[in-house]
DNA sequence: CGGCAGCCTTGATCCGCATCAAGGCGCAGA
DNA sequence: TCTGCGCCTTGATGCGGATCAAGGCTGCCG
């Protein structure tokens, strides 16, 4: 595990660089930090109050369990929020997928905010609960290769739909977020390029050949 | 499925029954209506503007895919909200699981609502996050018998943790909801009373005869 | 350019839960 | 009380994904 971070890079931004969505309003003044690859962000148990939000670079929020069985809650990239799952304390740690930079905001700056900047927050908290709600349906009900075409799907989607995409993420955290073992999601990347479904550039880049079929492998049901 | 409701139960209460909680002051102007067993509080799909809270009975939100599988998203017992789930639609279906009384409120009013209210709103938003996490990690990582364990336990708690339970669903939604069949909860259930860790007074009603064995069969991360 | 380490893929086998099948039990209504 | 139906349990078998095992690829650093 990475050590704590030192805090030395912190800059004062007034305004963050991108402007064009609601999010963005909610982090007029905040702080930029920036975390190397497998850093932890914040840990499971810690105190919540601080509100997140990825300006580059990926990020994934993960419980661990006492025999060392990992589950990851969700992946953050460019623009996403995190970190409002919190109640006193975070329920999960957060961690740089890649080097990344963070914008922080107090969350009780937020919270006692009155009208619009916290009707945003509200939102925000309830994207997060459709998307746990999401993830809930998949891991319930979903088979292996319907679970990695849905990931596939989701990425692209998030991505604005286009067909080649990044993967920012390894095999390994695939698995832990679709609750399967590396070496099935190996299996049905390696299933889903044989039946011309997707097409893998380079490990971590794939092209969506067929998407039709992979919106019908996917499964969604909304 | 059960018919519409016809609404013609519709009374208006000023002040709901039960005052001891902070989620009463959200429902000071509410309706309240009653649901028979299996009938649909509101469908997938269905627009948006109402907030709900359990006075009596439960409640399941449930989501069915194209062939069928069902995936139950929660369960809502008296005092419960639910409903808060939605965006502009709902994305999962709410029925009774027994006859229930339900009261309502136009979530318009709540949202608009500054200062307290709002922030309760969000509260509450941000405990069916919490949740839908707990469930995420359980269907990601968890056994059969430990979902079947934390589930028992859950309601336990859920009752203020009495040592006597009553189980208001059947087998088949606990299956739905822990992401098995029907078959497996029931051999789980068994097994649980053949270790002695819980012991059936009726089909839908047990004891717990070793709380530390149940806790640990759980499995609980936090 | 060569060597190494971490990540990924592929194959063989195993096991937990699903599926298929057959009653048992309890409650409701005659 | 009897009867029937829906819900639940239990047993036998099958299969999807986990586990165990063995390399292959790729990117980094000398």
């Amino acid at each position: 595990m990475a050590l704590a971070h030192d805090y030395t890079d912190v800059q004062h931004l007034p305004v963050p660089p991108r402007t064009d969505d609601t999010a963005a309003g909610l982090f007029r003044l905040s702080v930029s930090m920036t975390f190397a690859k497998d850093e932890e962000i914040y840990g499971q148990d810690e105190d919540a109050d601080l509100i997140y939000r990825v300006l580059d670079g990926a990020v994934r929020t993960t419980r661990v369990m006492a025999d060392g069985r990992r589950q990851i809650g969700d992946f953050y990239l460019a623009g996403d929020i995190f970190g409002l799952e919190a109640g006193p304390a975070h329920r999960f740690a957060a961690e740089a997928v890649r080097d990344s930079v963070i914008l922080v905001i107090k969350a009780s700056t937020l919270r006692s905010s009155g009208g619009d900047v916290g009707r945003l927050g509200w939102e925000a908290t309830r994207r997060e609960l459709e998307r746990a709600q999401e993830h809930v349906i998949m891991l319930g009900r979903k088979t292996a290769c319907e679970r990695v075409a849905s990931f596939l799907k989701d990425l692209s989607d998030k991505s604005g739909g286009l067909r080649v995409v990044d993967l920012p993420m390894g095999r390994q955290d695939i698995a832990d977020y679709l609750g399967l073992t590396i070496e099935t999601v190996s299996r049905m990347l390696s299933q889903l390029q044989a039946s011309r479904i997707v097409s893998f550039c380079a490990t971590r880049q794939f092209r969506i050949v067929n998407p039709g079929g992979l919106a019908r492998l996917a499964n969604q049901t909304l």
